[in-house]
DNA sequence: TTTGCAACCGACCTTTCGGTCGGTTAAACT
DNA sequence: AGTTTAACCGACCGAAAGGTCGGTTGCAAA
């Protein structure tokens, strides 16, 4: 009957449905409680208080997740193909909705880094990864690109645009903005090859 | 002794100071009376609630602010050399404290926009009023620039690397990615002439 | 079968929020 | 001088937030 791991599972993913949506802050615990159908006492067993479950929910849900998406096709054969075919699935295949919320990283860098310490540590090192992880795989296949250029600067410029990208979306409520910037991107991005 | 005019650009003022900080929602209203060293009635007698104040300050003093800060480099007579001496200078001229606040019309955009209609549409308003700001003046220019380039899809391009790029400062707490991403939009900027 | 404890319950607490409203003050007009 | 009203005051309100804590329940080991 009583599965505590469970529990603690559905309270995470449950979490980081509700904090993409509302943002951290604006996430009521009742609310959580609610879609879990558990009481206060059961989330605060598995976690200290509202950060440390927010950290939880970004190690355990948000950060892996984002590694799975971006790693695939940065270690494609041609990662430079592999970044555009990437965004360019984002326009066709995601939902309004979905894009609308933005990415919960870009999303929490923006409201929390400049409140809590916590979050702005856990958000940094995974931008530093992801920017690692292009940086890498565009030196892999630099003979393939133009000479002398800084990959991790590309690598934070890459990011960067598509981060903003996703502020457009939440304005226009619709995906025209976003793929015109995505667009954009892919032709910045092909044009890196020598 | 009372100036109603002067009372109400005080809070104004102040509020959006207080609003570029922390957001409209963590903005609370006791603290901007504190500053403002007036009482509750004092701002219920300018505006009618705490949605028509940030309206207000969109309006009046985060609209005029955007566009004085945008129009000059953009009128310049080479609008590319314009944009990028106008990034370059953000780099050089803000402060830290500065850049980590980030841009206001992003913020709210970020913050604001899936929240509350009035918002959005004064935020995608000023945004595509931008980006028509951008776009004319750069087709002005268009016989120096290569050919058939899409100037409306450029300028969100611009303005989304611009705006992600603040992302960065936000959690590094220094200007440092926020310079390299500035670095690789003046080149991609000053590609875009033939 | 008993016992111990992790898992869970939910009433209650404090704080802070946006907002209300009856009252007061100062200044301009008759 | 008297009157009117815009400007301002601040005590108070209900709602909702995060968090606490004494109590209950169910399962597993002894």
């Amino acid at each position: 009957m009583r599965d505590a791991e469970q529990t603690r599972q559905k309270i995470l993913q449950v979490s980081a449905d509700e904090i993409h949506k509302n943002g951290f802050t604006a996430t009521s615990l009742s609310c959580i409680l609610a879609r879990c159908e558990i009481s206060k006492g059961a989330l605060y067993h598995h976690f200290s208080n509202k950060m440390e479950l927010g950290y939880a929910v970004f190690e355990e849900v948000y950060a892996p997740a984002f590694i799975a998406r971006w790693q695939p096709p940065l270690e494609a054969e041609d990662p430079i193909q592999g970044l555009c075919d990437f965004f360019s699935a984002m326009s066709k295949e995601m939902s309004c909705e979905e894009l609308i919320c933005g990415c919960p990283l870009n999303n929490l860098c923006q409201e929390m880094s400049a409140i809590d310490e916590g979050f702005r540590i856990r958000i940094l090192a995974m931008q530093q990864q992801l920017n690692l992880l292009i940086a890498t795989n565009l030196s892999r296949v630099s003979q393939q690109l133009k000479p002398e250029l800084d990959f991790s600067q590309i690598a934070y410029f890459i990011v960067s645009t598509f981060h903003g990208s996703s502020s457009l979306s939440k304005s226009s409520l619709n995906k025209e903005l976003f793929d015109n910037v995505i667009k954009e991107l892919c032709c910045y991005i092909k044009q890196l090859k020598r």
